[in-house]
RNA sequence: GUCUCCGUAGCUCAGCAGGAUAGAGCGUUCGCCUCCUAAGCGAAAGGCCGGCGGUUCGAAUCCGCCCGGGGACGCCA
């Protein structure tokens, strides 16, 4: 479609340039921004609105409309119409015909843009805190980090995918506290990140009466910082542990790192960027404080050392993007995390700007609102929390039930249920604007009917069960006649499109939507049109071609929002 | 107080680099399995797009003010 728009855009200039001769006219890329679908499908399959060129030409839109219409002519676009101040163009379903055969020809690239060929893009995502449990808060960074990933990766970008741990501070010198007095081996190894929450939790209780503990564990950190060698290897113990636990649900999902240089690891790269920040005299003292001050660019101050000297979270942002920048080079590097480190981001970036270096317009802040339970803020210490495992596990009984009603013979019956199970969580995670906070409801998140993620997947399916049954057919002859055969090949030939927006927009859900227009065409075409039945071979075969080309689409489209794609559910 | 994000059907939300009569899903009511997976399809009902102004040929979409809600705002990350 992308293409058929160019075409289409520059008929529209050589129209406008013969029956308006010398006018001042629009370039075609713009005249491609201009084009639109129309709001209802009988008027047609795309519009041109000329009221913008009412001015230049100095004639009303309709008459503008209708001169154009005149000399028009494009490959592809049956029809021309004029509907006021709009020229409505009808696609031929030859063209549509056409674009089964060239979809199934290019399989995995159908779609694919080459716009970040050669470029490096540095993703930090999902992010979470070692030793602390991993809830469904934690979720969002880390679809929605890893859906960009793969759209950048679609996109021809070379991505480095990075988890920065939350794998240091004083918190660990209280969990190596509260591990040496109450703590034992086995008990966490087989308590897991469980025990570890539990032993933290009771140092909070305990350090309420007893306020020597807190000084206790400063104590410990201090040695863990200078490399004491038992606090170094329970810490390392701690990480493992707690990685082991994200690595479960990374797994499920399919996500993989490749970094996880976290906090910890940033810790000796902070002084060189403390030192620049000092020589370029943008470090001011305030109440014992250093600090970079941002009011004449409308923020407040940015902190880069405490009273004590130790450094702050954006101390340890601008070492890593330092870092990172000289590592991998990055075209772009991107951070997902919740909406409420705008701030935060806004004022190192340009900390980072004014320190000179000129990767600074190269960071990029994706945000994503609250996720809540019953509207209140997720709290480990009040227990209004969902651990991940253990909605993943509702979700995985929850698919196995219903498999066991409507496909008990089903193969691979575990793996299916994990894959559906999963995707329907991450389907309702990626279905809309990051940027809105969300309500987390159990019985949503676990729907399957309407625009869910078993509803894609099981659509999936049936593209693939339909291929499996047709068998072999060789040299189809494409014809598309129905509207609902003409509907379908229209939405996927958006798919181009459809990801440019997605990549624009840091925003996975503009794939996901897409999904389900793929889907809802899909399986209106099925119940209009009958395929494997169809009156003759080559009606039969025609159609195959049609699911064919929409298999190829949901194959490369759900593994941008981290959706496995079984081929029977 | 300052800054910022959000406000569209009973509920959850699309649509927002301005375009034609504002769309889905859930829920409600009613249809469709002797036929390719009914986790599906169709139909009905449901709206002053938070309010008031402004810009424009045209505003849910852009701008201003107001109202309601979330968030951030110096030694957490």
């Amino acid at each position: 479609m992308k293409k058929l728009k160019k075409n289409i855009a520059s008929s529209i200039l050589r129209a406008i340039n013969s029956a308006f001769a010398g006018a001042d006219t629009p370039s075609e890329a713009e005249i491609v921004s201009m084009l639109e679908y129309p709001p209802d499908e009988t008027m047609g399959d795309l519009a041109f609105p000329c009221f913008k060129l009412s001015r230049a030409l100095r004639k009303a839109p309709p008459v503008i409309a209708a001169e154009v219409a005149k000399a028009f002519e494009c490959d592809g676009v049956e029809k021309c119409e004029v509907a006021g101040g709009y020229l409505n163009f009808r696609i031929s379903n030859s063209y549509y015909a056409a674009l089964a055969p060239r979809i199934i020809a290019e399989g995995g690239e159908y779609g694919r843009s080459h716009v970040g060929d050669g470029k490096t893009v540095v993703l930090d995502y999902s992010a979470p805190n070692i030793c602390k449990p991993f809830h469904i808060g934690h979720l969002a960074s880390t679809v929605i980090g890893h859906s960009l990933k793969m759209i950048h990766a679609f996109s021809g970008y070379n991505c480095v995918g990075i988890n920065h741990l939350g794998d240091w501070g004083t918190q660990f010198g209280k969990q190596i506290l509260a591990y040496k007095l109450w703590g034992d081996k086995e008990t966490v190894e087989r308590g897991g990140v469980d025990e570890l929450v539990r032993l933290y939790v009771k140092f909070h209780a305990e350090a309420e009466n007893d306020d020597s503990l807190n000084t206790r564990a400063r104590e410990e950190f201090t040695k863990l910082e200078h490399g004491d060698e038992e606090n170094t290897a329970l810490w390392r113990w701690f990480v493992k542990i707690s990685l082991d636990e994200c690595n479960r649900t990374y797994d499920k999902l399919g996500i993989t790192f490749d970094s996880y240089a976290g906090e910890s690891f940033y810790t000796d790269k902070m002084p060189e960027q403390v030192e620049k920040l000092k020589e370029s005299g943008l470090l001011k003292v305030d109440n014992g404080a250093s600090i970079v001050d941002l009011s004449e660019y409308n923020m407040p101050p940015c902190l880069i050392l405490k009273s004590d000297g130790s450094t702050l979270y954006p101390t340890r942002d601008i070492a890593a993007a330092v870092y990172r920048d000289r590592t991998y080079h990055f075209d772009k590097c991107i951070y997902v995390t919740a909406s409420q480190q705008c701030l935060h981001f806004a004022q190192w970036f340009k900390v980072v700007e004014l320190m000179g270096y000129d990767f600074y317009d190269k960071l990029v802040h994706v945000p994503y609102g609250m996720v809540s339970i019953d509207g209140a803020k997720l709290a480990t210490r009040t227990g209004n929390v969902i651990l991940i495992r253990d909605l993943i596990d509702a979700a995985v009984e929850k698919v196995a039930a219903v498999i066991d009603e409507k496909n008990p013979d089903l193969e691979n019956r575990e793996q299916v249920a994990q894959d559906v199970g999963v995707g329907a969580i991450v389907f309702h995670y990626l279905l809309n604007s990051r940027i809105k906070d969300t309500n987390f409801i159990m019985d949503d998140a676990l729907s399957f009917d309407g625009s869910t993620g078993p509803y894609a997947q099981y659509t999936y399916a049936r593209t693939c069960s339909l291929i499996e049954k047709a068998g072999d057919i060789k040299n189809a002859n494409v014809t598309v006649t129905e509207p609902s055969e003409a509907a379908l090949m229209k939405t996927l030939s958006r798919f181009e499109e459809v990801v440019d927006a997605a990549l624009r927009d840091y925003e996975p859900s503009t794939i996901t939507r897409y999904i389900i227009d793929v889907c809802v065409a899909f399986n209106r075409f099925y119940q209009d049109c009958k395929i494997l039945g169809a009156e003759n071979d080559d009606v039969r075969a025609s159609r195959v071609s049609l699911v064919k080309a929409t298999n190829t689409v949901l194959a490369n489209a759900l593994p941008l929002i981290c959706m496995k794609t079984p081929k029977k559910i």
